[in-house]
DNA sequence: TTCTATAGTTACCACGTGGAAACCAGGCCT
DNA sequence: AGGCCTGGTTTCCACGTGGTAACTATAGAA
């Protein structure tokens, strides 16, 4: 693991604020920018634009744009986006059983900083 | 996964700049700060402070002091801190099967873009 | 008293991410 | 001509992370 390594190309991808919550979102199909929107609690047009933009940069979602009336735009996993899924949930499941510890040893810290 | 998930503090944490390097500088054993300053290229005391500090606060890693001559100070994994090597493996394996995809869709990208 | 070694600290700064609020563009509908 | 709908864009700003360079603390050794 160097200043190079993949694996941190990876690591600041999915470790940045809207990544994982915009993944999740699209893991059972095809969505709206406004669904997105709606599913990702929070989001502001232009952070969500921003994400949705270095995601498909990335190759993880696609965009596809109908020429409808009003436009329709849908953002979807791609097969390397739908990958990603699996060391996700890893993450997950390890955050989900032992957040609570990380928590607990925050509190005991600040409460013994003097 | 809401905005206040427990993931999102598991991803923030092992997504910042140096905690994957530093947890794999630390995962044969203990060592000691300039130990692992050498083996985390390119980091400096102030921020290697940091983010040690940090790291400690989330019960990943402990500090411990010795009252020799000069001083020595051993960080090392906490169970907490081992435990967390499965997920990160988990991401580091994605992470090397599937890097090369995502800079060749980011050169793809930034080609096409006009 | 000065040098050495370890393990930091301090002051200052630059950059990128993310947020708020307002505005824009295409195009049918009335 | 004005309104509405989606899917954005634009401007401006605050904050946190990370970086540089220089300095500090402790204490034994020369």
């Amino acid at each position: 693991m160097s200043a190079d390594c993949p694996s941190r190309v990876v690591l600041q991808r999915i470790g940045d604020k809207w990544t994982p919550l915009i993944v999740q979102a699209l893991k059972d199909g095809p969505r709206r920018f406004s669904a997105v929107r709606a599913a990702v609690e929070g989001v502001t047009p232009k952070v969500l634009t921003q994400s949705l933009r270095s995601l498909e940069r990335d190759g993880i979602v696609a965009r596809s744009v109908y020429a409808e009336v009003p436009v329709r735009v849908e953002y979807r996993l791609t097969p390397l986006g739908e990958s990603l899924l699996v060391p996700l949930d890893a993450v997950r499941a390890w955050a989900e059983s032992h957040a609570g510890r990380i928590l607990e040893a925050r509190e005991a810290f600040d409460a013994v900083a003097d």
